[in-house]
Parts: C-alpha cells; sequence; structure tokens
RNA sequence: GCUGCUGUAGCUCAGUCGGUAGAGCAACUGAUUCGUAAUCAGUAGGUCACCAGUUCGAUUCCGGUCAGCAGCACCA
C-alpha cells in the first residue's frame, strides 16, 4: 500500500500493493494523464507504466519540463529509426541519442539517404504518430536480446548488447512491428510526439572510430509543440543571415580562394577591426607586464626534434627545405620565445619574465575541418609565454584569469564557461609531472573563485590546459582564451636559470592566449554583432553625406575633421538621393550617417542619424566628435 | 582525411532532356541636384571551377582533380 509524495509535498495513498506512474497521474486528474510523458521516482527517470510497490517521491513528467522535452527528442529517435526500419527494412540500427535541440539515429545501409528519403521517412514518421501506437517496454537476459537481435540480421545491435555484462537484464522498447533496444524511458505512445522535422543526413563513424566503416546519420529535432519547433527553424534562419562567411563579404571585410584554402585575404575593412584589436591587446600587453617580442616563421627541424613537435606534431606541420637542411614554418610560437629566454644568462630576479607575440602561425588543418574565419591554416595568436618558478604559477594564473574575464567584458562577452583539459594519451613528460601541472592548475582555478568542468584526455601534449569558452549574442559557446602548465618543454629546449644559492634552474613555461587565433576572434565577433561592430571596433565609424553637390565641400570637410580627432570618417558625395544613400550605409551597418544639406553647411551643424534608424537631431559638428570620442573610449556605442 | 552534396557575371540565382547562356542587384555612361532605408535611361560584363573522355558538337553526359558546404574524425 505504497504513500506516494508529490513534488508539493502532498501525499496520496494507494489501496493496492503497487500503483503506476500513469496510474498515480489519473488519480490526479484526466488532463494530468493524458500530458503525462513519464515520471521522476525518487530522482530516476521512469516510464508512465513503471510500478511503485513502496513509498515513493513522484513528479509527473510533462512536457513543460526539460526532462520531458528529452523524453520526446528520444522518442522521436526511435519514431525514426521504427520509419526508416518500415521503408528500409534492410538498413541495420545501432544507436540514435537526443543531442542539443534534438536527436540522431545511425543507419547501416548500403547507399546514402537522400533528400527525398528524408521527405518519405519523416512524412512516414507522421502516419506512425499519428496512429498513437503503445510503446512498451519489456526485459530480457542479456544473451536472449544478443540471439534475437543476431537473428534479425542486427549486427550492431548485437554488439552493443553484447558488451553489456552477460549478467545484467537489458530493457527492449516495443512500438508496433519496431523493437529497440534502449535503456529508455520513453513517452508512453508515439501520438505523443507531434513536433519534429528531419534536418539532415551525413556520414557518421560507427563507435566514433575513423577507422570503423562509416553510417548513415539522420540529424532531426524535436520539440514539444509546434510554436516552439518553428522558433527553432527561425532561429536557424537567424544564425544563417549572421554567418560570418556571409557578412563579411558582404561588408567588404575579407575574403578566401582556391589556391589559398584556410588563408585569408584581409580587405582595407577587416583589417581595421584587425588592428583596433590588435593595438587594444598590446596595451593589455603593456598594462600586465608583458614584453613584445617577434620569432622567425621557420626554424630548423632540429629545434622541432627538441620540443617534440616533431613527434607529436608533424602531421598538422608544413615543411620545406632548402640546401640538405629541413626546416618546419612554426605551428606553435612557444620554441621561439624560448631561444628569446636562452640568449641570455637568465636570474631567478627576471622571473616571471612574459614575452608576449602576435605570432603568425601555420598548421595543416584537415581539409574537412576548415571553415571561414573560425578554423583556418594560418592564424595569428595573441601568444604569450610566462617563465617563472614552480611558486609563482599560482599568481601567474590566477592574475591571467582576471586578464581574460576583462578583455571579454570590454568586447561585451560576459558569460564565460571555464574547462580544464586534462593529459591526452599521446604527450611528452611523466606522470608525476603532470600530476603537478594538473594540480597547480586546479588550485590556481579554485583560488580565482571559478567553476569549472573537467575534460579528460583533452590537453596539449606538453601539459594540462584551462579553457576559456565565450558564449555569443545567439546562444553559441566559443573556446577562445587559455593558459597551459609546461614543465617539460623548457627542460627539452635547455632553458635554465640562476637560482638564489648560484644553481642552475629549468623554469616551468606558461602558453596562455587571451582571444586565441584572431581571424577566429574577428570571426565570432562578426557573427556576434551580426556586423554591427560596436563604434570602437566598427571599420568605418561616421560617414558624412551630402544633399547635394552644393555642400560636397562642407561634407568632406566635416570627415576631415572628424578624421582628425582620430575617428575613421569618410564622405559619400555620390549623386544619389539622400534615402539611396542611407539605405545602403543602414544594409553596411555604419554607426553614424551625418546628413548636411544647405541648413547645416549655413550653421556649421550635421543632422545625425544612427544605424538603428535614430534621429539625434541637429549638433554642432564639435559636439559629435565628443559624443563619438566617449563613445569609442567607453566600448559603447553599438547603436 | 571520410561520407554526401555543390561549383554558371563582382553578389544572389535561373537555364540548357548535348547545338558555346539569362535576370535582379552591383559596376560604368548620361540625365536628374533631390532632406532621412532603393530616381530614370542606357552600356559593358561569363574559357558555365580545372583536366581528360564519349560525341559531328560538351557548360550540359562519364571519369579524375581542385575548392566550397553539411556532418563525422581532428582541433596540440
Amino acid at each position: 500500500m505504497p504513500v506516494i509524495t508529490l513534488p508539493d509535498g502532498s501525499k496520496r495513498e494507494y489501496a493496492q500493493a503497487a500503483v503506476t506512474v500513469a496510474e498515480v497521474a489519473q488519480s490526479i486528474g484526466a488532463g494530468l494523464a493524458r500530458a503525462a510523458l513519464g515520471g521522476r521516482v525518487d530522482g530516476k527517470l521512469v516510464d508512465t507504466s513503471y510500478s511503485m510497490d513502496r513509498d515513493a517521491e513522484l513528479a509527473i513528467i510533462t512536457d513543460r519540463d526539460a526532462d520531458g522535452l528529452e523524453l520526446i527528442r528520444h522518442s522521436t529517435a526511435h519514431l525514426l529509426a521504427y520509419a526508416v526500419k518500415e521503408l528500409f527494412p534492410e538498413a541495420q540500427v545501432t544507436i540514435g541519442p537526443t543531442v542539443e535541440n534534438g536527436f540522431y539515429y545511425d543507419f547501416a545501409y548500403s547507399r546514402p539517404f537522400t533528400p527525398e528519403d528524408l521527405a518519405a521517412i519523416e512524412k512516414r514518421m507522421g502516419e506512425l504518430a499519428k496512429r498513437d501506437i503503445p510503446v512498451t517496454r519489456e526485459v530480457w537476459k542479456r544473451d536472449d536480446a544478443v540471439k534475437f537481435f543476431l537473428d534479425m540480421g542486427e549486427k550492431y545491435k548485437a554488439e552493443l548488447i553484447g558488451a553489456i555484462p552477460a549478467d545484467q537484464e537489458v530493457s527492449l522498447y516495443r512500438e508496433g512491428d519496431f523493437i529497440d533496444l534502449c535503456r529508455g524511458p520513453h513517452v508512453p505512445s508515439t501520438g505523443k510526439l507531434k513536433a519534429f522535422k528531419l534536418m539532415k543526413v551525413a556520414g557518421a563513424y560507427w563507435r566514433g572510430d575513423a577507422k570503423n566503416e562509416q553510417l548513415q546519420r539522420i540529424y532531426g529535432t524535436a520539440w514539444s509543440k509546434k510554436e516552439d519547433l518553428d522558433a527553432y527553424l527561425h532561429m536557424l534562419e537567424e544564425a544563417e543571415k549572421r554567418d560570418h562567411r556571409k557578412v563579411g563579404r558582404h561588408l567588404d571585410l575579407f575574403h578566401m580562394q582556391d589556391e589559398a584554402p584556410g588563408l585569408v585575404f584581409w580587405h582595407p575593412k577587416g583589417w581595421a577591426v584587425w588592428q583596433e584589436i590588435e593595438q587594444y591587446m598590446r596595451r593589455v600587453y603593456r598594462d600586465n607586464g608583458y614584453q613584445e617580442v617577434r620569432c622567425p616563421q621557420i626554424l630548423d627541424r632540429s629545434l622541432w626534434e627538441k620540443s617534440g613537435h616533431w613527434d607529436n606534431y608533424k602531421d598538422n606541420m608544413f615543411t620545406t627545405a632548402s640546401e640538405n637542411r629541413d626546416y618546419a614554418i612554426k605551428p606553435m610560437n612557444c620554441p621561439g620565445h624560448v631561444q628569446v629566454f636562452n640568449a641570455g644568462l637568465r636570474s631567478y630576479r627576471e622571473l616571471p619574465l612574459r614575452y608576449g607575440e602576435f605570432g603568425s602561425c601555420h598548421r595543416n588543418e584537415p581539409s574537412g575541418a576548415l571553415h571561414g574565419l573560425m578554423r583556418v591554416r594560418g592564424f595569428v595568436q595573441d601568444d604569450g609565454h610566462i617563465f617563472c618558478t614552480e611558486d609563482q604559477i599560482q599568481t601567474e594564473v590566477t592574475a591571467f584569469n582576471d586578464i581574460v574575464r576583462n578583455v571579454y567584458a570590454d568586447f561585451g562577452f560576459t558569460d564565460i564557461a571555464v574547462k580544464l583539459a586534462l593529459r591526452p594519451e599521446k604527450r611528452v613528460g611523466d606522470d608525476a609531472v603532470w600530476d603537478k601541472a594538473e594540480a597547480a592548475l586546479r588550485e590556481a582555478l579554485r583560488v580565482s573563485g571559478l567553476e569549472w568542468e573537467e575534460l579528460p584526455g583533452e590537453g596539449a601534449f606538453y601539459g594540462p590546459k584551462i579553457e576559456f569558452h565565450i558564449k555569443d549574442a545567439i546562444g553559441r559557446s566559443w573556446q577562445c582564451g587559455t593558459m597551459q602548465v609546461d614543465f617539460s618543454m623548457p627542460h627539452r629546449l635547455g632553458a635554465e636559470y640562476v637560482a638564489e644559492d648560484n644553481s642552475r634552474k629549468t623554469p616551468v613555461m606558461l602558453h596562455r592566449a587571451v582571444l586565441g587565433s584572431l581571424e577566429r576572434f574577428i570571426g565570432i565577433l562578426i557573427e556576434n554583432f551580426s556586423g554591427a561592430f560596436p563604434l570602437w571596433l566598427a571599420p568605418v565609424q561616421a560617414v558624412v553625406l551630402n544633399i547635394s553637390e552644393k555642400q560636397a565641400d562642407y561634407a568632406e570637410h566635416v570627415a576631415q575633421m572628424l578624421r582628425n580627432a582620430g575617428l575613421r570618417a569618410e564622405s559619400d558625395l555620390r549623386n544619389e538621393k539622400i534615402t539611396y544613400k542611407i539605405r545602403e550605409h543602414s544594409l553596411n551597418r555604419l554607426p553614424y550617417q551625418l546628413v548636411v544639406g544647405d541648413k547645416e553647411k549655413e550653421a556649421g551643424l550635421v543632422a545625425v542619424r544612427t544605424r538603428g534608424g535614430q534621429d539625434l537631431g541637429q549638433m554642432p559638428v564639435e559636439a559629435l566628435i565628443e559624443r563619438l570620442v566617449g563613445e569609442v573610449a567607453a566600448r559603447s556605442g553599438t547603436a
């Protein structure tokens, strides 16, 4: 006679020996019974058919819960598999998990699915959902399940089940003629799935390993109601509109071409943005005790062998040769900075010694990885290396944590996630060194009061790293900053300093970058602002528009005054109607449009319009300059 | 790198069931001198990504190469 406690604290006692989630929902109300997708019993997610034979805490899951949406997505993945098996009986099922905004299901099939297949599958899914077929759970012995799937010719599924310990029972879910191994839980019937859409088909490796055969993955999105689905599809359109490749072309910031895959041609306007950022970061270097250096692009192979890059990173390095010597174009700046350190006899008194460089690096990324500015083969990092003692690590790392957050705030990013990537399989240095390095970063994060997520196996080959991820205006996350502790490379490259006791010691090296690749960071900025850069970053900050030819000289005079005040200003003297010019500059995201006609010319004024369409009225040129200079200094002015 | 798709004017795209191509915008010329998101008229612009093959003839069909897009793998 179980007593069920509901989330509001109320208790319900049931006369029978055991009661299901569905029965509890029914006893509360018919509406809830219809809405119930599953339950959470003592914190564990279960089906509505789950039976409770003792006292329990129960929350009924509906599509209003985040868990309910997960259930819907997971069940929609199964519905997809159901439809595929009906239409393509030879296709073998594998796995179908939920992902952000939806789900996917991987199938083994003799050929890729076409867009027409996708449409047919989606149609069948709709029909199956409409028939409101019950979804039921069964518990089988593992070996029975393996045999069952093998007999059906589902070798992938059998392999998955075979990996489960033999003494364990497995759960299978049946809907109509379709049966699938699954941990569950699932919605009680297919009719609960109302808002879904298949998005795309792509190859994916069995068990995520490039050495295995490639499967056909179908991606879909699913929501609890149609309005949510529509809103999501609309968001995707918005993201497409602000795609940096498209915006970059439209705003004439940069281009890329076939002869230089993964490499960027920066146009004057894009380079103006770049320079603003680079000069800003140069001030950050200066204000935080860094000295700027510059090292060669190409270094002899022997140096890369010593640093460990030749063994661990060769596949990604561009190499070249001359007069019987092999060289590599640098993929990282660290070995160069060690050479600068080594060029003099260092004292402990000089530490910490901080070098910064806008170092141009090249990495031979796989062709399939290239993506606009986000993943390139040639890029510049705001890269720095700190040579210090073990005792100084924590202070340096915590100071860096502050720099990172201040810089991001200046660019308008305040939602920062911190991750700690730990030792990878392919690495230099013994485990004791890695223990020490990982502990140092953990401690520094703790002292900085940051929360972080740990990523085993994701570190650099020479050391663990803190990663800083920023969230952009439409909720996407990007890795930018990094801080890595390296106990290996200084030793490998022979870095030493004279300690207090006159002995020679090896310094610790901290690898760090705030923005990461400038190319990528600018790509992120373009998408974040949708091309409408804040005033301080805008390639052209103001344009002066004359109404007719009579004010051409005055318009150019105003533009010159703005330029004299250090602003990036142009005049647009074309013989076009004022509405034409305004439309064009607004589409080009130009922050301030200054209209001058006879009235303004006579009185020495400008009529100010912002790119948002706001009319600020007439004002003296000096007043405008004061306003703009103030906004640039404050890094505001995103109007 | 793998799988699939794509490559036509500066941009966005149409088209050719095999007979060497078209629109809008942009550019250029002329007219218009205009008050807050598109003035009108005209002109010019393409080795249809590249290389082979089939064919009387290929931008179109076949093969290859390169590049791009989506996903996977990779992202030190």
